[in-house]
DNA sequence: CTCCTGGTTA
DNA sequence: TAACCGGGAG
């Protein structure tokens, strides 16, 4: 089987045991891009519990949150941990929106891809992942995102050797897949969700998993 | 105890 | 290349 027919023959396997993932979490394109930053190497279930603080707090805006004392706003997002880094890392994204667009996120959908993913990516504290995230998932940018999960998954099923480059490993999905906004999308989340139930860092759980027939 | 939808700094 | 950041869940 080729590398080609493995990427796309995934895709199919893994929706059609796991159905739609209706990705991302979130209510509104603001508050995808925090879930972005403060999910960085953490749990979503913690991440859940730092952006409930800033719902009942009313500060799920641009303005709001930049306006707050960034102590507070490490002490909202603590349950998400490295709160101090994380607080930092959201400030220097509200300044930068507040720099460009004038708080107004949705602008950047009037840029092309090229253009405004190294502006965001300039950003310190948003790393190709997060950059990623942001512009697929609450910006509607057909770019892929991949992650530890993708990489771990990719290696075990002979694509790709450890360790390797994130653009590369990118490429190698986006270079098969057609370019469509909802496969991204629906692509990265179902190997999430196959790296937090079977394709574990430490064993694989590879005899249920809906991806054994991808093994070599 | 390990791991978590990383990224920056030294 | 490695140290650093970190609370929460299993």
């Amino acid at each position: 089987m080729s590398q080609a027919d493995t990427i796309l023959g995934m895709y199919e396997a893994m929706h059609a045991a796991l159905g739609d993932s209706d990705w991302w979490p979130g209510e509104t394109p603001f508050e995808i891009s925090i879930g972005a930053i403060l999910t960085q190497n953490t749990n979503w279930t913690n991440v859940e519990k730092a952006i409930d603080n800033l719902k009942n707090a009313d500060l799920l805006s641009p303005k709001a949150m930049h306006d707050l004392d960034i102590h507070e706003l490490a002490e909202l997002i603590r349950p998400a941990g490295y709160y101090n880094i994380k607080a930092r890392r959201i400030f220097n994204f509200l300044k930068f929106l507040k720099n460009e667009v004038s708080y107004n996120l949705l602008a950047l959908k009037e840029y092309s891809l090229e253009n405004v993913r190294p502006k965001i990516l300039g950003v310190n504290g948003i790393g190709p992942e997060t950059a990623d995230a942001i512009l697929l998932y609450a910006l509607d940018f057909p770019t892929f995102v991949v992650d530890a999960y993708t990489a771990r998954l990719a290696h075990r099923h002979g694509l790709a050797f450890e360790g390797i480059d994130y653009h590369e490993l990118q490429s190698l999905f986006m270079d098969v897949l057609p370019q469509d906004v909802a496969m991204y999308n629906e692509y990265h989340a179902l190997i999430v969700r196959i790296g937090k139930d079977w394709c574990k860092k430490k064993q694989g759980l590879c005899d249920t998993c809906p991806l054994k027939h991808f093994l070599e």
